[in-house]
DNA sequence: TGTACATCAGTGAACGCGCGTTCACTGATGTAC
DNA sequence: TGTACATCAGTGAACGCGCGTTCACTGATGTAC
C-alpha cells in the first residue's frame, strides 16, 4: 500500500463502490436484509464477482459498520468544530443535536450501529475500537467541562468509581458516568423516534420535544 | 365463542402451544429469524399443520406482539399493585424498575415491542391499541402525581400543548410530555444495556447505573 | 517493437440450504338420525 | 344402539424463491525480456 499500483487503486475503487451501493440499499431497507446478489445486480455484475473484494458477506458488513462509525464520529466532530473550546454548554448541546440529526438522516446506519445486532454478525476488534470513538468525543466534552469547573450534577454519580478502582488514570468516574447518562438519554429519544414509537404522541413536534429534553439533560448534569 | 365446543377448546389450546413454542425460540434467537418450520419441528408436526391455526407467519407475529404487550403491561401493573396510591414517587420508581427488569428478563420480546420493526411486518389496529396500554400506565402515575401537586419539573414542558390544541380533554400536555420523557430515558438506558453497547463501560454495574439514572430522572421531572 | 507470460476481474453453472405457502389427501373424531 | 355423514387436524409432496458460497473457466490487461 506504500506504493499502490494502478491495479490496486482500481481494486480499492471497486471495493468502495460495492460499499456505497450497499449503503444505498441499506438506507431503503435494513441491514439484516442486505444481500450480495442485489448489490451485484445493481452494479451490473454477478454475485461471485464480489468475492474478489470481500471474503464473505460478514466481512462486508464489518466494513460497513466500521465506515458508519467513522462517518458518525466525523459528523459529531464537525458539529463541534465551529464552537469555542470554553463554551462547554454550547458544545454539549451541539453534540446532542448532532447526534440526533445524524441518526435521523441516517436511520438504517444508526440502527446498524446502536440497534439490535445484525443476526449472525460478530463484532471484531477493529470495529469495537471505532465504536468507542464517538463515545470518546462525548466524553471529551464532558471532561473539559468538568475540568473547567462547569459541571455540577444534581445527582451523585459515584457508582463507577468502584469499576475502575480508586487510583485509575483517565477521566474521573463521575465524568464517565455523566457521559453515559447523556448518551443513554439521547439514544432513548432518538431510537424511540426512529422506530416510530412516539409518533402517535409527538407527530410533528419531535424536534421541539428533543430540544426540551436536551435542555433537561443539561440541567440534570449541571453543565454550564 | 360464547359456547365453545370441545373442539374449539382444543383448537385454542394448540394455538396457545404454538405461541409458547414460538416465544421459547424467540427468547433464544431473535424474532426476525423465527420460522414456522422450527416451531412445527419442535412440536412434532409438519409445517403446513400450523396453517390450521394461523393464516400466515405474519398473523402469528401479530399475535405474539399483542401478547407481549399484554404481558409487559401486566408486569408493570403488578409492580405497582403493592404500593399505596398516594406514594407517587414510589410508584414512579417501581414503574421504572419494573420496566427495566421486564426488558432485561425478556430481551427478545422487548426488542420485538420497542426495537426495530420486524421486516415485512405491519402493525394492525388491535396491536396498536395494546401498545398504548403500557404507556397509559406510566401516564396514569404521572397524572396522579400532577393532580396531587407532587410534580414540579425543572424544565418547562409546554411544547405539546400545541399538539392537542388548547381546550382538549384528557391529561394536560405537560403530563404527557413528562411521561414521554420518562419513557425515553428508561428506554435509552435499557436498550443500550440490552444490545450490549454500554457493557464495556458498565460491566456489572448496570444495576447501580440504572438506579442512579432513575433518581436523576425523578429529580428532573420533580416527582415527590 | 514484438513476443511470452503472469495476473486477476469477472463469468456461469452448480451446490445445498431454508424459507413461506398451496394443495389434494388420509384418517380419526364427534354428531345426527 | 348402530349406521351414515360432516368436520377438521395433520400429512406429504411440491412450488418457487432467494440466499451465501465454491469452482473451473475466459479473456483482457500489464509486465518482462
Amino acid at each position: 500500500m506504500i506504493n499502490p499500483t494502478r491495479k490496486q487503486i482500481l481494486h480499492e475503487n471497486t471495493r468502495d463502490e460495492i460499499k456505497s451501493v450497499a449503503w444505498k440499499q441499506i438506507e431503503q431497507q435494513s441491514a439484516a436484509q442486505l444481500s450480495l446478489g442485489s448489490i451485484a445486480r445493481e452494479m451490473g455484475l454477478t454475485t461471485p464477482a464480489l468475492y474478489r473484494y470481500f471474503a464473505s458477506r460478514n466481512e462486508l458488513v464489518s466494513a460497513l459498520i466500521e465506515d458508519a462509525h467513522i462517518s458518525f464520529a466525523q459528523a459529531l466532530e464537525k458539529g463541534l468544530s465551529s464552537l469555542p473550546l470554553d463554551d462547554h454548554a454550547g458544545r454539549f448541546r451541539a453534540l446532542c443535536q448532532g447526534y440526533r440529526l445524524w441518526a435521523i438522516s441516517h436511520p438504517q446506519p444508526y440502527s446498524l450501529l446502536f440497534g439490535s445486532p445484525v443476526p449472525g454478525y460478530r463484532l471484531d476488534n477493529e470495529a469495537a475500537r471505532a465504536a468507542e470513538h464517538s463515545f470518546l468525543i462525548l466524553l471529551g466534552v464532558v471532561l473539559a467541562a468538568q475540568q473547567a469547573g462547569k459541571l455540577s450534577p444534581q445527582t451523585e454519580a459515584v457508582s463507577l468509581s468502584i469499576l475502575h478502582g480508586e487510583q485509575q488514570p483517565g477521566p474521573p468516574a463521575m465524568v464517565i458516568h455523566l457521559a453515559l447518562s447523556a448518551w443513554s438519554t439521547i439514544h432513548g429519544i432518538t431510537s424511540l423516534e426512529l422506530n416510530g414509537h412516539n409518533q402517535i404522541i409527538l407527530a410533528e413536534h419531535a424536534n421541539e420535544f428533543a430540544e426540551i429534553e436536551i435542555t433537561r439533560l443539561m440541567q440534570s448534569i449541571g453543565i454550564k
